[in-house]
DNA sequence: ATGGTGATAACTGTATACATTTTTGGCTCA
DNA sequence: TGAGCCAAAAATGTATACAGTTATCACCAT
């Protein structure tokens, strides 16, 4: 995705196969995990796992302990919350700046394609449908970052996505069947079509200001899930390092 | 500083310095490291080394090549200035968290008093003030982050000015003596207070821009400093990682 | 001169050994 | 029962060895 996969290095492995272990919920918030126990888990040895461990420190899923231990961290509902403001704040300034800079016609073009085929989704169900809409939406978000020309903002919008629930995709999955929910996507594809329509019509002011409400639609679904049933929880990749 | 210096480990030593070496200029931009050059020249082994290369690529002081090695990371003047924007943005975000939720009266204090140390700092010379102004501009920044109440925003106001010339204080060195820049010290203090009546008064919008458009500032003195000689481009940390 | 080629040197990726520090668990003593 | 303490076990910090890969450079052919 973000690099060539074809080098194929341990460390790499371990820290896709860390964060996907840590983010699906197989340790606790806080617990502490040993290298010793994680590199066997993983099969590797200790060296290109700490590599991976220091990275996964700055993308906030471990912390050292003051005696060298790793520790998975723990996030509190007001930490997600936050952390999806910056997110939105972030994105409102890829969005102005976007606008204000203007953004090449083949990159226009690009979007309205994604956006569309995003409107030929609205309303349908099924497996297959939901997965390709967290494509597309997930695609929508990376061309607004990448729209803004800013190669700073793009890698800032991206390490800000990595954080536990902050991305645009966090609430996507397990809430398919609620009503609530699905009415929300809808606002959300109206969202987009502003943000596109501002950007293109250099409307810059409004392009942040809409890019940022539209991630309060995140801690919308936020509060939904927390307020729904338990069953609806088990399966949101980060949710399990929130302790209430 | 941010964490417990007593824990000697040579992970951080080779952090710290090897940070401290490329803010410095010690490597050109662009310019390729070897892990047994730098292992020899810090006199540490590979091991510690290469934990601390895997953050400072986080960092955005180095990035692999797809062959493996390390290279000093190269930034445009336009990619400084987006990262101050980020900066300021995040600040702003702060300003208007701190307004919205409030700050305790006990934060209220201690900033007036950092500003009021300020004040009295404004018009005088000589290198002892100045490092005493650097300080306290540094601390009204941290604390811009801290009122904010959120250890998210704190984070990534922290992690935003580690980048490369996008800390509050980048452009205070080097420049003492020129007039311009004396008088934006003098505006700079001035959004200081403006910011902190701001927060106080709950003036959650006024006090996001404010701290936006304090941010831009740094921008200003970027150019400045781009305009003037190049001997006070000497001391500049960070400023040898800009290829023109 | 220039472009290609192969040998060599250097570097990275990884595992492992070992010293030091931290944790654990049980034992003693109050 | 509970607190304190000591020894054993386990974990981390670091260096180093070595395999495999990449870069370098002299040399040759054109």
């Amino acid at each position: 995705m973000t690099k060539d996969s074809r080098s194929t290095n341990l460390s790499m492995k371990a820290l896709a196969e860390t964060r996907s272990l840590i983010l699906g919920g197989a340790f606790a918030p806080g617990e502490r995990v040993s290298e010793p126990f994680l590199a066997q888990r993983l099969d590797i040895s200790r060296t290109p796992l700490r590599e991976a461990l220091a990275t996964l420190a700055q993308e906030g899923l471990v912390e050292r302990q003051a005696s060298g231990r790793w520790q998975v961290c723990s996030y509190s509902i007001q930490d997600i919350t936050d952390a999806i403001e910056v997110r939105g704040t972030l994105e409102g300034l890829a969005a102005r700046t976007a606008a204000e800079r203007g953004v090449p016609q083949s990159m226009l073009i690009t979007c309205r394609q994604t956006l569309t085929r995003l409107d030929a989704l609205m309303g349908l169900s099924g497996p297959d449908n939901f997965e390709l809409y967290v494509h597309l939406n997930a695609e929508f978000h990376s061309w607004m970052a990448a729209a803004s020309g800013s190669q700073i903002l793009i890698r800032e919008v991206d390490r800000v996505c990595r954080m536990p629930l902050a991305s645009p995709s966090s609430f996507l999955t397990g809430q398919e069947d609620s009503a609530m929910f699905r009415k929300s996507l809808l606002i959300a594809q109206h969202h987009h079509w502003a943000i596109f329509e501002a950007v293109e019509a250099r409307e810059a002011s409004r392009a942040e200001a809409l890019a940022r409400e539209h991630a309060r639609l995140a801690r919308q679904n936020l509060n939904l899930l927390m307020a729904g049933d338990p069953p609806a929880r088990a399966n949101v990749p980060g949710l399990s390092l929130v302790k209430t």
